[in-house]
DNA sequence: CTTTAATTGCTATTTTAAATAGCTTTGTTG
DNA sequence: CAACAAAGCTATTTAAAATAGCAATTAAAG
């Protein structure tokens, strides 16, 4: 095979992996109708009810222009409510139906995250997603 | 700040982590007129002489469909030659010009490098390489 | 108190990567 | 030689992000 003057630098591995581990997941959560990006934003609402569309863009770093239609669609099929807190923002929680769409989605990603873990060693899964997580931003 | 209920997953963390690395790099490549996948092909080359279109998407993970237009885009600033094998396949070799472009990539792509290198524990560098490049495809 | 600035949410468009469907030409093999 | 695989390609579509710009509301500063 040819050879591959990338793989030993990190951000190319992490690219690599990263799409594998994405392909993976996208056509799973599909089975759903949602995307994987629909998918982290229904399980943030989960876990902050009243969260506004701004506070997910700065969480899951999407520029807000790009959490509208995201929102929108989940909105559009009665997975959430949008509760006004002032004029201009509001609070986002799941509806019944969300809050089952969520558990759903959670099941498919756990099963998606088991399979990755399982092919790091034991004794380094906790070391190496600390790095991961020391990889992005310095905003944490 | 809201809770990030994906943060402790490897799949979700490495998402983070190459879309945070893929947005320094981009735009320093974009000085060279370079997007990440050009360049990663141009390299592909570098270091492959003869190297066929079909290989560099089996290497790269990239289909074939979406190899022709980044082939031909860098063909068309006559960065490489295509040299005919047989009647369906050329190999491909960098022109001059295509090795001191590839030459000013790698040193951007170095120097990216070097900086998430630096955010990684020294004593696990090479291990946190290792770990990802097991993650991607039962295939290498 | 009023002008200014920042916040929130949004529309529309563009770029990039990747996926999909389908095609032609050329080798290879039974 | 017929059937199939390999190689390269076009065109289209989907998804994520980036970019530009706008309207309404609230907060801050003079």
């Amino acid at each position: 095979m040819a050879i591959d003057p990338l793989r030993h630098f990190p951000g190319y591995a992490l690219r690599r992996a990263s799409n594998a581990s994405l392909s993976d997941l996208s056509p799973k959560l599909a089975e759903l109708d949602l995307r994987v990006t629909d998918a982290s934003v229904l399980l943030a609402i989960k876990h902050n009810p009243q969260i506004k569309q701004t506070e997910i863009g700065r969480m899951l770093s999407i520029a807000s222009a790009n959490v509208a239609p995201i929102v929108g669609r989940l909105d559009e099929r009665g997975l959430l409510n949008r509760i006004r807190v002032d004029g201009r923002s509001h609070g986002l929680e799941l509806t019944e139906k969300g809050e089952e769409l969520a558990k759903s989605a959670m099941v498919i990603v756990e099963a998606h995250e088991a399979s990755l873990i399982a092919k790091i060693p034991a004794d380094m899964r906790d070391t190496f997603v600390e790095i991961l997580n020391g990889l992005w931003g310095d905003d944490h």
